[in-house]
DNA sequence: CTGAAAGCGCTAACAC
DNA sequence: GTGTTAGCGCTTTCAG
C-alpha cells in the first residue's frame, strides 16, 4: 500500500523548513513566479525533490477560488462515439493544464441531474454536456452554477450559454433527401430505445419528415429495446428483411446498427439491391467489404472545440463570440 | 453564463444563517446525521433547496483530509476496451459516492508520470492504473501517494499493491496451442507499433514460444506503425497475403485488427482456407458475418472489481486478500 | 525579492 | 440536539 501508508504526505510548509526559506517562497518558486532568486528556487526545487513533494490542488483550489477542472457528462461509454469525444477533449485541454473530469448519465435524465450536481461540487470552471435536453432543474443548476456550460453534440433547441453540434433533424433530412435523390424509395427503419437516445429520434423524424414531402413512409421499422450494437442491427435487420422482402434501403439509428444490417445483408445475399444508411461515419464503416451510407459527424472536433471554450473560460470570463458552432455531416457511401 | 455570473455560490454559512442555526447543524443536516432533530432538518432542508445550495467538495475534502475520489489512467479512448473498462469501473462504484477523475496516458511512459501526478495532486483514495510496466519513477511516485494502487488488465509483472486482470503471455500461448489443435500450422502475425502496445507484445511473444515448442513460426508478418484499426488490419492483411499465398492462419495484435483481416479475407475470397485470429472477443466480432477466433478478455469485470477494490480503500485501509484477481480468457470461434 | 497574516468552506473534536 | 474552536494546505494581500 505504498511505502508510508497512513503517514501524511509533505506540505509546502515541509519543503519551506528544508529550503530554509517561507512557504511563501516556495509556492512561488514551483508556480514559476519570476520574482524568486535562482539560487532561492535552485534550494526550493532541491527540497521539493527529495521530499517527493507533491502540491495539493483541494488546498490550492480552494485557496485560490479556482480549479483547472472540466466536468463532462455523457450518456455512455459503450459507443465508441463517446469515448471519441472524450479524446477530441483530453486533446483540446492539452497543454492548458487543466483536468477533464467525467461522469455517465446512462442516457437518464434523473441520473444525469445528480451526476451534475456532483461535478458542481467541485467547482469546475466549466461544464460540458451532452444534449439540449435536460429537464428543468437541471437547467437551473447549471445556470446557477455561475460557470460556462457548454452543450455538446445536438443543435436542434435553446442552448444554455454555448453550444458545439450539429443538428440531428437536418442529418435526417439530408440523408433521406440523398438517398431518394439517389432512386431509393422503398424504405425501412431499424433503430433502438429512441426515448433514450434523442439524438436518434430527431433524425429519424427528420428523415421521416422528407419521407412525407415526397409521399414516402417507412415500410416497415423494427425498434430493439437494448442498446445500439451491431449484433442488435443485424438481428433486426434479419427480421426486417424476412418481414419486407422488397426495400431497398433501410435508415438505421446509428452506423453500429447498420454495420451490423449490412452483415445481415451480406448473409441474406442482399448486398446489391439494398442500402443501408446509418449516421457517425465510424473508421469501421469505411472498411466494411460492402458499402453502407452514412453522415461524418465530427466528434472529436466538437470534442475539441468544447475543450477550447472551456480554456477560454479559465482565461477570460466570456467569449463574446462564436456560442454556437454548427457543423454540417457530410454524407458519404451513396453513389 | 448563468443567472448569477462572478456572485459567489452560497456557502454552508449562509444556509445557516437562513436556517437559523449554526453551520455544524447544517453541515450534519446535510450528511443525515442522526444526531438532528426532524425540525431543525426540514428548515434546514429549505433554506438549502431555497438558495440552492451545492456543497463544495473541494472545502469538504480538505477539511476531512479524504477524498471520494479515485484516479483512473488509461492508455487511450480510441480502442473501445479502455471506454468498457471505465464504464466498468464507473458501475463498479455506482451508490459508492465515489467519482472516477480518468486521464489519458497516449501510451507514453512520459506522458503518463505525468498524469499521474496531476491525479494525485487532487489527493484520492484509490489510484488504477493500466499495466504493469511503469519506470521505477513513476512506481516510486505511485508508492509513496500512500494510497491503494490497483493496476489492471495485466498479469506479467509484479504489483504495486492490487492487481486485476489477465496474464497476456499465456494468452498469447493458449491461442497458438488452440489454433494448432485445430490443424492450423502456416501463421501469419499483423499488428501494430508493439512497443505502444506492450500488452499485445506480450501476446505475440507467448504466441511464439508455443509456435517455437512446436518448431513453427510466423511465416510472415506485418506490423503497422499506427495505432490498432480496422482499417488497418485490413489493409495490413491484404499485403500479407499478397506476399504470403499460402498462410492458413494470420494472428492478429487485437480484435480490431483481426476484424480488418476478416473484410480483407472477404474481399479476397479466402474466408474458407485460413483464419483470422485475435484478442478481446469484441461484440462486433461476434456478429460478423464470417466466423474469426478471439480470446474474450473480461474488460468491463476487470473494471468493476478494480471499483470494488478502490471503493474498499476508502472504508478500511487495506483489503487483507486479493491482491491479485487473475483471469483466464476465453477462447471461442475455433472449431 | 521575501515574509506574515488572514482566510477559502468545510469538518473533527470537544463543549454545553 | 446544537454550538464553538481550531484547523485542513494553500494563496491572496499587504508589508517590508
Amino acid at each position: 500500500m505504498g511505502d508510508s501508508l497512513g503517514i501524511r504526505k509533505p506540505t509546502l510548509e515541509e519543503v519551506a523548513a528544508a529550503a530554509g526559506v517561507s512557504k511563501m517562497t516556495v509556492s512561488r518558486a514551483l508556480r514559476g513566479a519570476p520574482d524568486v532568486s535562482p539560487e532561492t528556487r535552485e534550494r526550493v526545487l532541491k527540497a521539493t525533490e527529495q521530499l517527493g513533494y507533491v502540491g495539493n490542488q483541494l488546498a490550492l483550489s480552494l485557496s485560490s477560488q479556482r480549479t483547472n477542472l472540466v466536468a463532462v457528462v455523457v450518456p455512455s461509454m459503450s459507443n465508441i462515439v463517446f469515448p471519441e469525444v472524450l479524446a477530441g477533449i483530453s486533446v483540446g485541454l492539452e497543454g492548458s493544464g487543466m483536468q477533464a473530469v467525467f461522469g455517465l448519465s446512462d442516457y437518464d435524465a434523473r441520473k444525469e441531474r445528480d451526476v451534475i450536481r456532483d461535478m458542481l461540487s467541485w467547482r469546475p470552471s466549466a461544464i460540458i454536456v451532452t444534449g439540449l435536453d435536460q429537464p428543468e432543474d437541471t437547467v437551473k443548476m447549471l445556470r446557477s452554477a455561475a460557470i460556462p456550460v457548454i452543450q455538446i453534440m445536438d443543435l436542434d433547441g435553446t442552448p444554455i450559454d454555448f453550444n458545439v453540434g450539429l443538428s440531428h433533424g437536418k442529418a435526417g433530412e439530408e440523408m433521406a433527401r440523398a438517398l431518394i435523390a439517389a432512386g431509393r424509395r422503398r424504405f425501412g427503419y431499424v433503430g433502438s430505445v429512441l426515448e433514450r437516445d434523442l439524438r436518434a429520434a430527431k433524425r429519424k423524424a427528420g428523415f421521416e419528415r422528407v419521407l412525407l414531402e415526397h409521399r414516402l413512409a417507412f415500410i416497415g421499422q423494427r425498434i430493439g429495446d437494448t442498446l445500439s450494437s451491431v449484433c442488435l442491427g443485424k438481428y433486426l435487420t434479419h427480421e426486417l428483411l424476412r418481414a419486407e422482402p422488397n426495400l431497398d434501403c433501410i435508415y438505421y439509428s446509428n452506423d453500429d446498427m447498420a454495420v451490423g444490417g449490412a452483415f445481415a445483408g451480406m448473409e441474406a445475399s442482399r448486398t446489391d439491391d439494398i442500402l443501408m444508411a446509418g449516421f457517425n461515419g465510424l473508421e469501421l464503416a469505411a472498411a466494411l467489404p460492402v458499402r453502407i451510407a452514412t453522415s461524418k459527424s465530427p466528434r472529436r472536433m466538437i470534442g475539441e472545440v468544447a475543450a477550447r471554450l472551456a480554456r477560454g473560460s479559465m482565461v477570460t470570463g466570456v467569449p463574446s463570440s462564436g456560442k454556437i458552432t454548427a457543423f454540417v455531416p457530410e454524407i458519404i457511401g451513396i453513389e
